[in-house]
DNA sequence: CAGGTC
DNA sequence: GCTGG
């Protein structure tokens, strides 16, 4: 079906959208024919930006505004987040950079999967996944596959998940399914708690550690000072801020980190950047991943 | 060597 | 410990 594509003015309000779906918090978005093409829930929509405009077809505008967070107040976050000229510069790079409200079940097996493994193996594993047992949904002439329910994870064998690269987080990633579609475990509870308590309750699950419970509840559940602390984000770390938060710097020097040193990094990094640290990491993520990819 | 975890 | 880029 031929949809008619609508008109989005952003009229001041600062958004880029091409940063937003490139700066990696986001996975399964793909870019044809001038416009980004995704799949949100069963729904596919697509959406592309000239200048001050947004233009936007088969998904409705509150949709746009809420999925991509253009009700955040980026200047107050800017305001409140830039505290140095490093994280200022970084905010000036890529400005419009927004977090995204991403499906919270999707989002979750996306971090799961992501662990330890480079971007471009995320993103095939997850397109896999979703191609083996994800339902097939029709667009523009195109094919597109939904997000697999839980229900249907949970009847997967754990080989068919092996078969979709994801290795031994496979593993992981079937019992969480189990758990979510017999109902042992709410995600939606976790919306209405606080970023500490959600971070308990999701931490309860195999494969879910200190980094991808950030992930998770920064991206799904909008706890905006959650901090997720990754290989890229603990080399911004301890090359720019040892003299903001010295005690947690220090805790990065070996190594893997302990759940507790985790902890205290994340509470530094709330103390230093304030309530809106998420959109600090991510700013800072995707300037070192943009910037500085040579360094070690 | 990878958006860490058990 | 899997395993692809």
């Amino acid at each position: 079906m031929a949809c008619l594509a609508l008109k989005l003015k952003l009229d001041g309000v600062p958004f880029n959208l091409d940063v937003t779906l490139c700066c990696g918090q986001v996975f399964r978005w793909r870019q044809l024919g001038g416009w980004w093409y995704g799949v949100v829930g069963e729904h596919v929509f697509k959406v592309r930006q000239v200048g001050n405009e947004v233009f936007y077809a088969n998904v409705d505008e509150s949709m746009v505004k809420r999925y991509f967070s253009l009700d955040h107040d980026l200047e107050r976050i800017r305001l409140r987040t830039c505290r140095d000229a490093y994280v200022r510069q970084a905010f000036e790079r890529f400005w419009g950079l927004r977090l995204i409200r991403q499906d919270p079940w999707e989002c979750l097996i996306s971090y799961v999967s992501a662990a330890w493994r480079n971007i471009p193996a995320i993103n095939r594993s997850l397109q896999a996944l979703a191609q083996a047992h994800g339902e097939k949904l029709s667009y523009d002439g195109q094919v597109f596959y939904a997000f697999p329910t839980p229900e249907r994870l949970a009847c997967v064998t754990e080989k068919s998940l092996r078969n979709c690269g994801l290795g031994y987080r496979a593993r992981y990633i079937h019992e969480i399914a189990q758990q979510v579609s017999s109902g042992a475990f709410t995600l939606k509870r976790l919306r209405g708690m606080p970023y500490a308590q959600a971070w308990d309750e999701l931490t309860v699950l195999r494969g879910v550690g200190p980094k991808v419970a950030d992930c998770v509840l920064l991206f799904a559940f909008e706890k905006l000072e959650a901090f997720p602390v990754d290989v890229w984000v603990a080399r911004v770390l301890k090359a720019h801020y040892a003299r903001y938060m010295p005690e947690a710097v220090a805790k990065l020097a070996g190594g893997a980190l302990s759940p507790s040193a985790y902890a205290k990094i994340g509470a530094s990094a709330r103390a230093y950047f304030g309530e809106y640290a998420g959109y600090a990491q991510q700013y800072l993520y995707h300037n070192e991943r943009t910037c500085m990819q040579t360094r070690k």
